[in-house]
DNA sequence: CATTGCCCTAGACACTATGTATCGATAAAT
DNA sequence: ATTTATCGATACATAGTGTCTAGGGCAATG
C-alpha cells in the first residue's frame, strides 16, 4: 500500500497549509493587508519560517490561496443550499440568500479588507469564475421559465447579483439581509416598464 | 502678509502629498497591495524616503489617504452630475450613472485590488459616509415623490446601489454599464408585488 | 542684501523582514 | 533496520523600516 504513505503525508501538508491560511486571515484582520509578512504568518501558524517558504513563495501567494479556499467553500455551500427538484427561481433565491449570509459573517470574522477583496481581483481566477457561472446558469433557467427578465445577459445579471449582495457585509441585522436579497431579486425580476 | 507664506508652503506640501498618492496607486496597480513599501513610494514619487515619513507614518496611512482623496473626488463629480432643478429620480439616475462610469474607469486605471477596497473598509470613514448619505437623500426624496419603493430604509437602499454598481468594474462595454444602472434602478423602483 | 525660519535632501544607524542554503532530527514506509 | 522525505533551526546576504542629524535651498522679513 503505497497509498497510505502519500495519504498521511498529504494530510500533514494540508494541515500545515490550512494553519498558514488561517494565520494569514487573522493577521490581516487585526493588522491590515499592507503589514502582512511571512515571518508573522509562520510564527502565528506555529511553523518554521523556512518551512513556510516551501509552501508559499511570498505573502501574496498565501493571500491568493486563502481566496481560492474561501470561494471554493462558498461555492460548495451555494450548490447545496437548495433542493434540485425546486424550480430555478426558488433555487436562485436560496443561493442568493446563502451568499448574502456568507458575506455578512465574512465581514465580521475577517476584517473588511479581506472581505472586500474576496470576490474581486483577477488573481482569484477559476473559483471566482465557477461561482459566477453557477449563478448565471440559475438565472438563465429562471428566465426560460419566464420568472426573470431576459433583456440582459445572464452573465451580467450574475455580476450584478454578486456585487449587490456584498452590501450584506454592511448590514446591521438579519432582517436587513432579507430585505437586501428582496431588493436584489427585484432588480432581476422586474421586466422593463417601457423603453 | 504672512498669508502668502503659508499659501506657497501649503501648495508645495499638497504637491508632494499628491505625488506620493499617485505613486502609491501606480505601485499597487503593478505589484499588488502586499508588496507595497515606503521605499518604493518615495522613490517613485521623486521624494526622499525620510521626507515621506514626515507626510505619512506608514504605507497603510498612504493607502487610507488615497482612498479619502478618491472618494472625495467622486463625491464632487456625483453632486455636479445633475441639474438641481430636476426631480429627484432624474438626479438619482444621473448620480448612479456617473458612479458606474467612475467604477468602470477606476477598475482599469488602478488595479483590481485598489478598486475593490475603495468603497469598503472602516478606515475610509467620513468621505465614504458622505457618499452614502448623498445617495440616501436622493432616494428619500424620490420615494416621497412616489417614484421609488418606500418599504426599505433609504440608507439600506443606498448601500445596495453603491455595491451593485461596483459591478461596473467588470463590465466589458459602455452599453453594459447602462444596462447595469437600469437593473439596479429596477431593484429600487419596483414595489413589492405581494408579500 | 543679509538674515531668519522653515522645510527638504542625504547619509547613517539599529532593527526587522526576506529569500536561500545547509544541518541534524524525526517519523513514516519498506 | 534502512531508506526516504519532511521538519525545525541556524546562518547569511540583501532589502525595508523608523529615526536622527547635519547641510543646503528658498521664501519672507529686516
Amino acid at each position: 500500500m503505497p497509498k497510505l504513505w502519500t495519504e498521511t503525508i498529504d494530510a500533514h501538508r494540508a494541515a500545515v497549509r490550512d494553519a498558514a491560511l488561517n494565520a494569514m486571515a487573522a493577521l490581516v484582520a487585526e493588522r491590515g493587508l499592507v503589514a502582512l509578512t511571512m515571518s508573522q504568518i509562520a510564527e502565528r501558524a506555529g511553523v518554521g519560517r523556512a518551512t513556510l517558504y516551501k509552501y508559499f513563495p511570498d505573502a501574496q501567494a498565501v493571500l491568493t490561496a486563502w481566496h481560492e479556499r474561501q470561494i471554493t467553500e462558498h461555492l460548495d455551500r451555494l450548490t447545496t443550499a437548495a433542493d434540485p427538484a425546486e424550480p430555478a427561481i426558488v433555487r436562485l433565491r436560496a443561493a442568493l440568500r446563502t451568499f448574502a449570509e456568507i458575506q455578512y459573517h465574512s465581514a465580521r470574522h475577517h476584517g473588511g479588507e479581506l472581505a472586500a477583496l474576496l470576490h474581486r481581483g483577477e488573481h482569484v481566477g477559476r473559483a471566482r469564475h465557477r461561482l459566477r457561472e453557477f449563478v448565471a446558469n440559475l438565472i438563465t433557467e429562471a428566465a426560460q421559465d419566464g420568472d426573470l427578465r431576459d433583456d440582459v445577459a445572464a452573465g451580467e445579471l450574475a455580476d450584478y447579483c454578486l456585487h449587490a449582495l456584498t452590501a450584506a457585509g454592511a448590514a446591521d441585522s438579519h432582517d436587513a439581509i432579507h430585505r437586501l436579497v428582496a431588493v436584489t431579486l427585484a432588480g432581476l425580476s422586474a421586466p422593463p416598464p417601457l423603453p
